[in-house]
RNA sequence: AGGGGUAUAGCUCAGCUGGUAGAGCGACGGUCUCCAAAACCGUAGGUCGCGGGUUCGAACCCUGCUGCCCCUG
């Protein structure tokens, strides 16, 4: 059984779980029981646009305690695990204690497995790769990358493949041949209280869907309209699970109820990815059954 | 009530002139060292509305019934 008390006051602590399993309230429990800071760790709630639709804390919320890495990160800009790193490492050191809450497990993995040490992809290495893999396909990038990151890859996920092209591009070393000096983590899982929440889905369903009825209730429309005007799907903010889906019932494509399964479902789905990334790489935390907070 | 149409996987639908069924979505499982609320991979689901008939053989033809849709009165 879970005991907040038992959470000690000098070290990290780390929240993982899938949405709406109730990492954020945790964090605010123990931040008010035994003092931290409380970092993001979520690859959307970053966005400044996003508020509502994101889940970010509360007004109320925040005033709990101190909130660090939500919504500082404009729009229209990307963001990625090695920026989120960074922008992590320094909040890690002395007074307040970190405490880490969010979904994104790659994140995680960054901070306490470590993270090769790759530039930033420049953006227009970023937007040539983009038309290469257009023009010439999964096929014609993989031909100009080297054999060993290619034994290593996924070569049949373009994403995957357009990294390694893009790291290839932009520094002239192989995607494998960087990974190799990955440097030890920052804050390897040893030196930290290690909390990932296990929500069964027959539990985690219905408050996924009472969630984004509250979203709705909360203005979530109203923040997608705000957005509607600079509106673009290919845009990192706009991945944010529900973006797209209440911009087609804006403009008509769907009904407001077609919009809402077409979340529901889209959450759900993200929460068992999370689970099975859980499952296999955070074997060493400790398992907080969320049904029991 | 009469006429026409339709009934195939949880959902939407394919299935050429008869050779015992497929897709997309969903569901379930998994992968992932920097777009990760991303991207990708795999698996399981069908008494083809029900009954009868024709045929070596019927989802496909004939027939009765049932449900739904449209038209007419």
């Amino acid at each position: 059984m879970f005991d907040l008390h038992k959470i000690p006051c000098d070290r990290p602590v780390f929240i993982a779980g899938p949405t709406a399993s109730g990492k954020s309230e945790l964090a605010l429990r123990i931040a008010e029981k035994s003092g931290g800071q409380i970092i993001n760790a979520d690859a959307l709630q970053v966005y400044a646009n996003w508020n509502v639709l994101t889940a970010r804390p509360s007004a109320k919320d925040l005033n709990r305690a101190p909130h660090v890495l939500y919504g500082h990160i404009p729009a229209d800009e990307d963001y990625s695990a090695g920026d989120w790193l960074r922008d992590v490492t320094p909040l890690l050191k002395g007074e307040p204690r970190a405490i880490i809450v969010g979904g994104t497990g790659l994140y995680f993995a960054a901070l306490t497995e470590g993270l090769a040490q790759i530039p930033q992809t420049p953006s227009e290495v970023r937007q040539e790769a983009c038309e290469v893999l257009q023009e010439q396909g999964i096929e014609g990038m993989l031909r100009s990358l080297d054999s060993e990151t290619r034994a290593k890859i996924d070569e049949r996920n373009p994403m995957r493949v357009q990294r390694a092209w893009e790291v290839l591009q932009a520094t002239g070393r192989g995607l494998a041949e960087w990974q190799k000096d990955t440097p030890p983590p920052t804050l390897p899982v040893s030196q930290a209280e290690t909390l990932v929440l296990d929500a069964p889905k027959d539990w985690l369903t219905p408050r996924i869907e009472k969630r984004f009825d509250l979203m709705l209730k909360n203005g979530a429309l109203q923040e997608v309209e705000a957005n509607l005007s600079d509106w673009n799907p290919s845009l990192q903010s706009a991945k944010a699970i529900g973006a797209r889906e209440l911009i087609a019932h804006l403009s008509g494509e769907l009904t407001l109820e077609a919009a809402r399964e077409a979340v529901i479902v889209a959450t759900r789905q993200y929460a068992k990815r999370q689970r099975t990334w859980f499952k296999a790489r955070m074997r060493e935390w400790r398992v907080v059954e969320a049904t029991t907070l």
